[in-house]
DNA sequence: TAGATTGTTAATCGATTAACAATC
DNA sequence: TAGATTGTTAATCGATTAACAATC
C-alpha cells in the first residue's frame, strides 16, 4: 500500500500518462479490464515492459486475469498527482497561449486555468476563454491572494527569464516553459521545458536517418558523404 | 570526414538541436568561440556530456582552445537536416494549428509551411498568416504537385488515425502529431508525437516528487500515505 | 614549455527486455 | 486442475559521468 512514489523512474512516468489516455479510452468503451499485452500493441511497447511500468503502482493487477482499468486509472492519477485539482495561471496571452488555453483535455485532468497575464497593453482586458487577461504588473498582487500552483509561460524568448523569476518569487511550484530559453529548475520551482521548434528538428532528423537525403526531392542533394555510409 | 549520422544516440539528437540554439545566440554576441563547459553551464548539463555528444559531429572542437561557433553550428545543422529547407504543411487550422502556423523559429530553422488544410468549410478560405486555408479534400491532389515532407497534425483526437493514413499513403516521410492519440511510425513514416497535457502531468507529477503535496495549499491532503515515505 | 581544453576511455548508472515462477 | 497472465528476476542494452591522455 505504500505507494514509493519518490522512486518511480522518469521514463516510466511519462509512460504512466499515456496509459492513462489509453485506459479512459477503453473506459468509455466499457471494458472493464485491460491485458499487458493489450496495452503495449496499442501503445507500441513491449509486454513486459507495460507490466514493469504498472508495478510501480503496486500490486495492481490479478495474475491470470490482467488488471481492472478502473483501479489503474484512479492509481495512475493518484501517483501523478491529476487526482487532485491544480490552480494554472497563464502568462503571455499571444497564439501559442491563446492555444493552450483553449486545450481540452487540462481541464478534465485537474488542471484549471484560473488567470490569464500579458504586458501588452492592447491585450489587458480582452478575453481569452472566461479569463479577462490582466496586466503582468498584477501577478505578484494576484499570486498573494490566490493559490497558484503551476504556471505556463508562453512569452518570447527574450522576456522568458525575467517573468520566470518574477513567477520564482511568487511562489509558484511549477513553470511549463514554451519559451526557446532554458530556466533553471531548482528545489523552489521545478520547470518542464516544451521547445516545439526541437521536435520538428527531431523528425527531420528522424527522417533523414530512415529514408536518407535523397528521398527528399530537389532538396540540395549531398549523397556523396550521407547516404553511403550508411549500413 | 564520414560523418556517422546513422550512430548519433536519440538522447544527442535532442541536446544538438540545444546546442544550436544556444550557440546561434552566442553567434549573434559576437564569440567566436566556446568551451564546453561554458556550454554546459548554460544548460545545465556537464561538461563531459557537451564534449561527448559534440564528438559525434566528428573532429571539430581544438584541444587547448574549444569549438569555433560557426563550426559547430553548421555541423550541427547539416546532422540535424537543417542546412536544407523542409517542406510542412499545416493539418487542423484550430487554435493550435494557428499558433504553431506562427511560430518564429520554424522558418529560420529552415522549415517553410507551404499549405494549410482543414475539413470545416468554414475555415475553408480563411488566412492563416499569408497562406489561404484548403479544403481537406484537396490534401492528396496538393502533394502530387508539390512536394511535401512533413506534415504538422493539429486535428482532434477523433480525426486523427483517419488523417494520418491519408497522409502517409500521400508519400509524406513524416508527422507531427499534436492529437493526443497514437500514431504507428513505420518506416515509409516517421511520426513524432508532442503531447502538451502529458507535459503538464510531467510537470506536475516532478512537483508533487519534489515539494509534497502538502505544500499546495487547500489541496485534497492525503500525507498519511504519500509524504511520509519520501526519504 | 606551461596552461588549457578537447576527445576518448572505462566505470557507473538507469532503462529495456526476455524469461519464468507465482498465482489467479 | 489446466490455462492464462501477472510480478519479478537477471541479462542486456544504452546513456551519463569522471578521469586523463592527447594535443593545441
Amino acid at each position: 500500500m505504500a505507494k514509493p512514489r519518490s522512486e518511480i523512474p522518469s521514463a516510466t512516468v511519462s509512460r504512466l500518462a499515456l496509459y492513462l489516455r489509453e485506459l479512459q479510452q477503453i473506459e468509455r468503451s466499457g471494458s472493464a479490464n485491460v491485458r499487458s499485452g493489450w496495452l503495449a500493441e496499442r501503445l507500441g511497447l513491449k509486454d513486459s515492459q507495460v507490466r514493469r511500468d504498472l508495478s510501480c503502482l503496486g500490486q495492481v493487477g490479478q495474475r491470470g486475469v490482467g488488471y481492472r482499468v478502473q483501479d489503474l486509472v484512479s492509481a495512475i492519477q493518484n501517483v501523478l498527482g491529476t487526482d487532485r485539482s491544480w490552480n494554472v495561471i497563464l502568462v503571455g496571452v499571444g497564439n501559442l497561449g491563446r492555444a493552450l488555453s483553449g486545450y481540452r483535455g487540462f481541464d478534465q485532468l485537474g488542471f484549471r486555468l484560473v488567470a490569464a497575464f500579458d504586458s501588452d497593453p492592447n491585450k489587458v482586458g480582452t478575453k481569452v476563454g472566461a479569463l479577462q487577461v490582466q496586466d503582468l504588473d498584477h501577478l505578484e498582487r494576484f499570486a498573494q491572494t490566490q493559490r497558484v500552483d503551476l504556471a505556463i509561460l508562453a512569452v518570447p524568448a527574450n522576456a522568458a527569464s525575467a517573468v520566470a523569476s518574477r513567477l520564482q518569487s511568487s511562489g509558484i511550484a511549477g513553470i511549463l516553459n514554451f519559451a526557446p530559453v532554458v530556466i533553471p529548475s531548482n528545489s523552489a520551482i521545478t520547470v518542464q521545458p516544451v521547445d516545439l521548434a526541437l521536435e520538428l528538428q527531431r523528425l527531420a532528423f528522424s527522417v533523414v536517418q530512415r529514408h536518407g537525403i535523397a528521398h527528399l526531392g530537389e532538396i540540395a542533394i549531398r549523397t556523396e558523404d550521407s547516404l553511403e555510409e550508411v549500413d
